[in-house]
RNA sequence: GUGGGAUUAGCUCAGUUGGUUAGAGCACUGGUUUGUGGUGCCGGGGGUCACGGGUUCGAGCCCCGCAUCCCACCCCA
């Protein structure tokens, strides 16, 4: 027997119900704040995710489905969602054309990694992506966005707030905190040292207890935002107080992608193991430029589908439709008709073998139908169906033109 | 990449110190006078006990290997 390969799921059954779900609340409510959908390619030059995602990522570093195509390219399945996004927004020359653009998408991503609960090596985000708005406030609707589509799936959730900072204050904040990690650099851990040199703001997630003990003096960004960056992170808190979101400021929230500035936010679960991100997000006004577009203002944020799964509060499945029958073999030719008729207005279920009338009940009942005709040898010489409504039990026989 | 646990029917799991033909519940399926479902009753099918070796008169059970899954580290959605 052939297997999918390792942390590669099917959905199915319920869980598609579920998935699907989802995405429809999701994309409905991505609809209310004005964004639009935009597919993009699952296959990208691997150049692409080298410089949004950033080489000193885990991601790019070593979760990546990397190959050689057949013409030489280097190239990548997609580890998340922004970068591809950006790179349309560019290619299309929206960069050049300005004013504001919003995008939503949902779809596979394929880290390498080991799966465990709620990590798979194919899994799928829901993300948005908004364009060449620079206000705060459309942080702060970026992050209303998460909460209301998980408010419409009776999610709760822990909101980690932190600011990481602009082209101004982040790098001198960069230098004193590498200053910091050179005093201390004999006892932190390799990981961390390793950091130092990639992504020294990296080291204040290390989870090492000893890095973090040491870890306590260490200069915090917050602490040392431009005024700028300061009043915007100020002018968020607000914003979600005034709004009634609560959050908590997280400092140490760096989050793993590179092209993360000011604004960082992640939405935690508590109820889903040790993989608690169910949503993350946050500001990339230098992407655009990076990936050679006109210097464009932008902020996103995507959500884990499968970690909210399980989550999901589905709403009451109702009775729908018809499940016709049989109770003469003579009917059967009758039946088939009647459902192809049916058909054109309602869900139908047909069963093509004659069965007793409490077989057809039974079956009826097992697909969730609200009706369960059947037509036995009464009814065939009288040209009439019987119908039983399985919710008000209540029971008629029409005429089949009137059925 | 590093640990730990697990693997017996479609699913969830029993299976005694190693001893006949490996069980249960659920699910599936047939019947239950040609007339009443979701909740009655009676039947039925379904297993290479993950896979490969080894020990033994004898292995689902013990030993070794391997694969996969799960959980955790790490990192993230």
């Amino acid at each position: 027997m052939i297997s999918s390969l390792r942390g590669m799921n099917d959905i199915l059954s319920e869980d598609y119900e579920r998935f699907t779900y989802f995405i429809n609340t999701a994309t409905e409510i991505a609809g209310k704040y004005g964004f639009h959908f935009i597919e993009t390619p699952l296959l990208e030059e691997t150049a692409l995710f080298k410089r949004s995602v950033g080489e000193s990522s885990d991601i790019v570093g070593k979760e990546m489905y990397q190959f050689i195509d057949k013409g030489q390219n280097d190239v990548c399945l997609r580890p998340e969602g922004t970068a591809g996004v950006v790179r349309a927004f560019i290619q299309k020359k929206l960069d050049r054309a300005g004013g504001i653009h919003k995008f939503f998408y949902h779809g596979a991503m394929f880290r390498y990694e080991r799966p465990q609960k709620g990590r798979l090596r194919q899994f799928h985000q829901f993300g948005v992506e908004s364009f060449g708005v620079q206000s705060v406030y459309e942080d702060a609707t970026m992050i209303m966005m998460v909460s209301d589509i998980l408010g419409a799936c009776g999610i709760g959730y822990r909101l980690q707030l932190n600011s990481l900072g602009d082209s101004n204050c982040m790098p001198p904040y960069r230098d004193s905190l590498v200053s910091f990690i050179e005093s201390c650099e004999d006892e932190i851990c390799e990981d961390c040292l390793r950091r130092k040199s990639t992504n020294p703001i990296r080291v204040l997630d290390c989870k090492n207890s000893t890095c973090q003990a040491l870890y306590e003096n260490a200069p915090k960004l917050i602490h040392n935002l431009c005024s700028t960056c300061q009043d915007d992170f100020e002018k968020l808190k607000k914003i979600l107080q005034d709004n009634g979101i609560a959050y908590e400021i997280n400092t140490n929230l760096v989050r793993g992608l590179d092209y993360y500035s000011k604004s960082a936010f992640e939405f935690i679960s508590d109820n889903i193991g040790s993989q608690s991100a169910i949503a993350g997000g946050g500001r990339y006004d230098r992407l655009v430029e990076f990936l050679d577009g006109k210097a464009t203002p932008a902020v996103g944020f995507a959500m884990g589908i499968e970690r909210l799964m399980e989550l999901i509060q589905m709403p009451e499945v109702k009775r729908e439709g018809y499940y016709i029958g049989a109770m003469d073999d003579e009917a059967v030719d009758l039946v088939m008709s009647l459902a192809h008729r049916k058909r054109k207005t309602d869900k139908t279920t047909i069963d093509y073998k004659a069965r007793n009338l409490k077989s057809h009940l039974k079956a009826a009942d097992k697909v969730n139908a609200r009706y369960c005709a059947v037509i036995g040898e009464n009814e065939l010489e009288n040209n009439t169906v019987w119908v039983k409504d399985l919710e008000n039990k209540t029971e008629t026989t029409l005429k089949l033109e009137s059925f």
